[in-house]
DNA sequence: GTGAAAGCGCTAACAA
DNA sequence: TTGTTAGCGCTTTCAC
């Protein structure tokens, strides 16, 4: 049995086609006696239109294409389901393509959804640099809004988390439970995510002590270099108590000697690894060090204690990314936005005060420090105004 | 500046629309020369077929719809890359649907899909019983497989991990390395991973010990049952050695009394709930008790022990779904397939053989061996030959 | 082996 | 407000 198409609904309603389509897709004014008319017709004939003809006719597929590095990034599947569903209530579909962390599949991916003819694209990109040249041109072909991510300057729209602020949460927080002698646990690099956070880390920790924005240590966003961290800072480190040697840049190197008694890492799965080896070695954690991470993946409340840590504003940034690439096509080349919203600041066990030694057995307490919405908007606006925003290198 | 058309090439190539759709298509035989010339000047115009035209006139869109419950579900990640990556590699695109657990929701995912001509569905049922329905509806039309999770039966091809295998691989694992009380933490109801993995067990189980088939506490998939169940088990579970009175068949009933020397836990997230409860109650994992999972999502990796569980297949269910999807289409009702494939077993820390036991096997004899603070490696090879399929990874 | 022509189902001009 | 007409870009008969 083959589907109903426009002409049939049009004879079964008595009218022309082109009446049915304008009723269907709302297009133009029409009688009310004939819309109900048509759409009983469509309603008993069971007829759906066809996308593809649809497409083929008005150039626009009604589908957006989601570019993702790898699926399996902890973070991301929150992110896509949040993307997934704002943009069908949009009434847009989402192709997905998984790239593996490689550019020139990123690309392939990208050359692909613009054949298939989607309306826009959003985009994590794999490669800072590497990229860029694939996200440039399509973002002259469609609408392309970045996620997450950068590529370079001035490529396209960009919406990701605030980094700045949401490290500024975490260092106001350690010191507000009496941490001093703090250390970063970052990823090497010029990616946003990596830099902004390691820049957020060291213009604020000197509030809490002068020699904590120089203890920084940097590898890559995994588990393995949270432990590797762990180990290097304990083995190599300063004994607590006697007065360390002045450490290299890019060592942990204490200003007056002894171990730190927080760990803030520039994500979850560094901290989650951290948080392991300080176990293994008999810390306590959050007793002697607290522990801090950085997205709120959800391994973050699984572990024991809990994981401190930055959530980011998935539905915010998945509406807005939404709404970007809702907005008309582009008169000329009009500024790229950059647009960063700011986090919420969740705390659990891994960061409590020292005399609440940590075996709660209630680990769901999660007292997420409400982020005030006036203020989170006006990051917004303003950040709307700054049109282009350069990253930081 | 917009985009070449088949007229485009075929005006630059001298010949018609006709040949040039052939010579991209590969439909007919065409002449080496005129080939190579059609080919020469759609490279030389960046020809892009426009997918909407050709789905309009052949009937496919080369899409496949995959309908997913929850994609934050952590097993789900590690599926969707694998199928994605089978789809492309047959080049078909992949529409993303993400139904939020809700069976209505996934209806109307499942209609919209089919308004868009998908040429297939990969499905994972929302809901064992619920999401039947729209299932078959969508089934009749155009080819569909269900995986990990059935609806019914009869319904629809379908590919998921044999859980009965797996099982059996996690109690010869115990069995080996001298665990003779275990428990089963599993999942009430009847959808197929809850009843075959607790079937299983109570089949298998009875080789350690004759009471061990009725040790079977039910809740649902999740951390927090895990938790929950170890607290039923430690709190109201028999002391070790005083002889405990006869339990209800859902508790935990020892024959002999005494806790348990082994969690099975029908899924990761419970494993990693229940180890973490464990730890919390000052019980050595795997000192005291063995704590093993199921499925492998990267989590179990990452907790101090790794979870020892059993690895789903993932490649190869995706390579067989998607063989699946490319068969051509029914001609009547020919009886559906139902693919079980054959998963590993990866040993982790948290199964390691307690030092005390003297007759462990081999293996586990290196595994404790390795036991110390930095053994954080899988011993996936090994346990590959025992396993009954090799993966192809 | 190649070309001419006829649509796939729909929307957008342009008339009425 | 409604109908008529012309395609969107492609594949696929059918001729040659």
């Amino acid at each position: 049995m083959t589907d109903a198409t426009l002409r049939d609904v049009a004879r079964a309603s008595g009218c022309s086609v082109a009446t049915v389509s304008r009723v269907l897709a709302g297009t133009r004014p029409v009688g009310a006696e004939t819309a109900a008319r048509v759409r009983a017709a469509a309603a008993q004939l069971g007829y759906r239109p066809n996308h593809a003809a649809r497409a083929l006719r008005s150039r626009a597929t009604g589908t957006v294409g989601l570019v993702l590095p790898q699926i399996t990034n902890p973070f991301y599947p929150t992110l896509v389901r949040a993307l997934t569903h704002a943009l069908h209530a949009d009434g847009r579909a989402v192709l997905l393509a998984d790239c593996d962390d490689d550019p020139e599949a990123e690309a392939e991916h990208i050359a692909d959804l613009l054949a298939r003819r989607v309306d826009a694209l959003l985009v994590i990109p794999a490669h800072e640099r590497r990229s860029r040249e694939a996200v440039a041109a399509a973002a002259a072909r469609v609408p392309l809004v970045l996620m997450d991510r950068g590529c370079g300057t001035g490529v396209a729209d960009s919406v990701a988390v605030d980094n700045a602020t949401g490290m500024a949460l975490v260092l106001d927080h350690l010191a507000a439970v009496g941490r001093r002698r703090v250390c970063f646990i970052g990823a090497a690099g010029t990616a946003s995510a990596a830099a902004e956070r390691r820049l957020a880390y060291e213009s604020g920790a000197a509030a809490l002590d002068p020699g904590a924005p120089d203890r920084v240590l940097l590898g890559d966003f995994s588990a393995e270099w949270g432990r590797a961290a762990v180990d290097e800072l304990w083995e190599s480190g300063p004994r607590d108590g006697e007065p360390g040697p002045e450490g290299e840049p890019g060592r942990c190197a204490p200003s007056g000697g002894g171990l730190p008694d927080a760990l803030v890492c520039a994500n979850d799965l560094i901290a989650i690894g951290a948080l392991q080896r300080l176990q293994q070695r008999g810390v306590d954690v959050p007793g002697q060090v607290a522990v801090t991470g950085f997205d709120d993946i959800p391994m973050a409340t699984l572990s024991a204690p809990g994981i401190t840590t930055v959530r980011q504003p998935v539905s915010e940034l998945a509406a807005e990314a939404a709404r970007l690439l809702r907005r008309p096509p582009q008169d000329g080349t009009r500024p790229h936005r950059t647009i960063r919203l700011a986090p919420d600041l969740v705390v659990r066990e891994s960061s409590a005060a020292r005399r609440q030694s940590g075996h709660s057995a209630r680990n769901e307490q999660d007292m997420t420090a409400q982020q005030d919405v006036t203020a989170q908007q006006d990051m917004t606006a303003q950040q709307d105004l700054t049109a282009k925003v350069e990253e930081a290198q």
